[in-house]
DNA sequence: CGGTATCCCTGCGGATACTG
DNA sequence: CAGTATCCGCAGGGATACCG
């Protein structure tokens, strides 16, 4: 019988989990969309985040070496993310799920639904 | 500048989040590498979810149509669970991300370790 | 065997206020 | 502009006990 908990505790559950939480996926793909952008830029492309989680999931991609953060000694101060390489390879698997979702989720609702009716 | 969030409550964000969970994906892996498996074969194969969680997780796939529960009129009773033909198409996606996951975490865990030294 | 039913607790994530 | 700091509510999920 096939499992998938190698060591007890498993990386691949660490590092999956991570990519599970409400909005790394999210930031990953906008930022692969449009490239380079400032912290304001992605705040208003994913509007229902708040300022705290954005920074919070950001701080988590970075210190994961998916995304690179670069500070500007100006003022006001600006402040840049994008993807790094590691990040960048990460992207097609995410948009095969995002994919699958579109032409699934059809399907997936009218079950749903369904099932509710009892 | 491109987002993702179609229609305010997103649909795709509905179908991820539910994949998002802590056991989901890893059940749909296990029945797919194992085919038909009964209620106890999955829960020793996936030795630290608990028994309520397990049950949860099955209910929440079949009622989105990914799984598939056929139950015996037997003493004792037996309960066997598998893939749907759309639980199928989507285990390509999950085994993508699991490999992008077995290679990348050596790195990431690094990258990790660095940061947390700061 | 394969579940429910309860109780409970952690921690994710939201709201708000303040700052260099 | 791009954050911290603080407080807090709630839901995901664990532990335990019981059941057809």
């Amino acid at each position: 019988m096939k499992n998938f908990h190698p060591t007890g505790n498993c990386p691949v559950r660490d590092v999956l989990s991570r990519l599970g939480d409400k909005w790394s996926m999210l930031v990953l793909i906008t930022l692969n969309a449009n490239g380079t952008m400032r912290f304001s830029d992605i705040h208003k492309t994913i509007e229902d985040v708040s300022q705290r989680m954005l920074t919070v999931t950001l701080r988590t991609l970075e210190s994961d070496g998916l995304v690179e953060r670069k500070v500007y000694a100006e003022v006001p101060p600006r402040v840049e993310y994008c993807l790094t390489d590691t990040g960048g390879t990460l992207i097609p698997h995410i948009e095969g799920l995002v994919g699958w979702a579109l032409e699934n989720m059809d399907t997936i609702l009218d079950h749903r639904q369904m099932n509710q009716q009892h």
